[in-house]
DNA sequence: CTAGGGTTAG
């Protein structure tokens, strides 16, 4: 005998239990119809059915055509069915629509007061992922119960809008905060630029007693890994071996290590963590091919793709930005158009616009300028700032202030506010001598409100103490010290055949007076502490806001080879690693 | 069947 259910429920048990949690009280019997068995099971093959043409719904059309097919079948009282649509709507990224409006609403209304919490969290989740927080800021504000989750979409929506503020405001307000939560946060910051704070967010995390999983790593190491700093990087790493996610088992830590340790310079210990993991991805494969690019190595970069292709591991797109910056910076060209040409059709990964920057970036380095612009015209996508910025970067490496014009033009309509393309341009126009040009982009530098970021470089002294210099800097209290010996570096460089490169102090100002410019140079006055205040044989580690200059690289060559010293820098950009003489960049960046 | 994720260039 089969006994026949008192009402027809939609729910799974799952869902009604975790419900419980937070909805103690009777729930609320809202108006069934009593429906026999057989057509209890009919209805439900139906609902089975449907989910799985849901499932397999690409466009918003399709699941409107599914919608009027439960609304024809009488199933439009089924909750299941109708968060099923919804969860396809996030799914397929729905332009914002009246529609899900609508099925919310619908949803609502048959089910009653206690689906309110996973309906709207699923409905937040869908405005959220289709960009329109305001209205998943109102259903979070119209929903009478809220749980965890609900906030945490809510504070990940508008962490991801860059709004952290809003964020923190949710956060502090959320009254049982956990893992996810925390997370949320630290990752925001990350994900904002703003490392410091994710990493005081860890910290104070760890003190709430929190647990602590992969995923809260990963926001972590990234933080630190945009600070650059080993300390920071070292501290992170115990942590995550002591909660029992070490590197070498977990391939989501792994691969974030390896692009922590290569951006805090150190492309030893990245590989080390590589080569230790158990399990290798396409994450770990390609930060480390970009870690040695980064660095300047390219054909380990390109030797360690050759290796992964004989993997099961398949490249990706950002695994083809790596070959292919390796390629630009060693002059690679044949081979980077060779596997720009074949990425599409040997491993599935069409070409996006940033491996056209990269492509843009080859062939420009390589001094084709007038086949970048080409390629450009070409793109089946527009080019985006990235593409301009690699046409900007080539000319001045060859010294084109016309093809510069173009670049820049298009740059200033793209990032209005990216001062770096104001400077370039202007340092173009300085070394072909076209002053009133300079003049001119510095006037409209002004009129916009631009400021140049001051040049600054830190420098490790000892026992990890971190020295910080600007240009023309006189307030470190070893100055004379400082001037000194970089003075008698200069004559030692000088003795060697060092020119001071004058084009490199874009100001129109006689030589004597561009001659001092240079010698203050941030970098340089870096690099000088160094000598002084570490033992000889160390490595010097310099950090410079801002790209740095071809004198600075010139002096940080000669510095290499005559004081047997290795210097590692990193600009804006990438690493220099300076040895005997020469640089892994291979004087080209 | 609802929340957090690592690698991208000039």
């Amino acid at each position: 005998m089969v006994s026949l259910p008192q009402k027809f429920s939609t729910t799974s048990p799952s869902i009604l239990i975790r419900r419980q949690c937070f909805k103690p009280q009777e729930p609320k019997t809202p108006d069934q119809p009593f429906i026999p068995f057989s057509q209890l099971q009919e209805r439900k093959l139906l609902e089975s059915e449907l989910i799985s043409v849901l499932h397999n719904c690409t466009e918003l059309s399709q699941i409107k055509q599914v919608h009027s097919h439960i609304i024809r079948k009488g199933l439009d009282q089924c909750c299941f069915v109708l968060t099923k649509l919804l969860r396809m709507l996030t799914k397929i990224e729905a332009p914002m629509d009246p529609y899900p409006r609508l099925i919310f609403d619908q949803v609502i209304r048959i089910g009653g007061l206690d689906l309110d919490l996973f309906v709207g969290n699923t409905m937040i989740d869908m405005y959220v992922k289709c960009g329109c927080l305001d209205c998943g800021r109102k259903v979070f504000d119209e929903m009478p119960d809220r749980d965890v989750i609900s906030w945490t979409s809510l504070i990940v929506a508008y962490a991801k809008g860059g709004d952290m503020e809003n964020a923190l405001g949710l956060f502090d307000a959320l009254p049982m905060k956990d893992m996810v939560a925390w997370t949320a946060m630290i990752t925001g910051y990350a994900q904002n630029s703003r490392p410091m704070e994710a990493l005081e967010f860890f910290e104070k995390m760890q003190n709430a007693g929190i647990e602590t999983d992969e995923v809260t790593l990963a926001g972590a190491i990234s933080a630190s890994a945009q600070l650059g700093a080993a300390k920071y990087a070292n501290w992170v790493r115990d942590v995550a071996e002591k909660s029992g996610f070490g590197p070498a088992d977990n391939v989501v830590v792994g691969s974030a290590l390896i692009d922590m340790y290569s951006k805090c310079g150190s492309l030893e210990d990245a590989y080390k963590v590589f080569e230790r993991m158990r399990e290798q991805n396409v994450f770990s494969y390609s930060s480390m091919i970009v870690g040695f690019a980064m660095h300047g190595f390219a054909s380990e970069a390109l030797k360690l793709f050759e290796e992964m292709l004989k993997t099961e591991v398949k490249p990706n797109k950002v695994t083809f930005v790596g070959v292919l910056t390796a390629c630009s910076h060693t002059g690679l060209v044949e081979q980077g158009r060779h596997l720009f040409q074949i990425m599409g059709k040997c491993y599935g990964v069409e070409p996006s616009a940033d491996h056209y920057a990269c492509m843009v970036d080859l062939l420009g380095r390589a001094g084709c300028l007038e086949e970048a612009l080409e390629l450009i015209r070409t793109m089946p996508m527009v080019p985006h700032g990235g593409v301009w910025g690699a046409l900007l970067g080539a000319s001045r490496i060859h010294g084109n202030p016309d093809v510069a014009e173009i670049a820049a033009n298009h740059l200033f309509e793209l990032e209005p506010n990216g001062i770096g393309n104001y400077i370039l341009l202007s340092n173009i126009y300085a070394s072909a001598g076209r002053w009133e040009d300079v003049l001119r982009v510095r006037k409209l530098m002004r009129g916009k409100g631009l400021k140049k970021n001051p040049a600054c470089s830190l420098v490790e002294g000892k026992e990890g103490v971190i020295h910080e210099f600007y240009a023309g800097d006189m307030t470190h209290p070893k100055t004379g010290e400082i001037k000194r010996a970089l003075k008698d570096l200069l004559e030692r460089l000088k003795f060697d055949g060092y020119q001071p490169n004058l084009s490199s102090a874009p100001y129109d100002v006689s030589d004597e007076d561009k001659k001092q410019i240079l010698m203050a140079h941030s970098e340089k006055l870096a690099l000088a502490y160094g000598l002084l205040c570490t033992d000889a044989g160390c490595t010097i580690r310099i950090v410079k806001n801002l790209r740095i200059c071809e004198d600075c690289h010139l002096v940080m060559c000669g510095a290499s080879k005559i004081t047997s010293r290795q210097i590692v820098i990193r600009d804006n950009m990438r690493f220099h690693h300076f040895r005997d003489g020469t640089c892994s960049c291979g004087n080209f960046w």
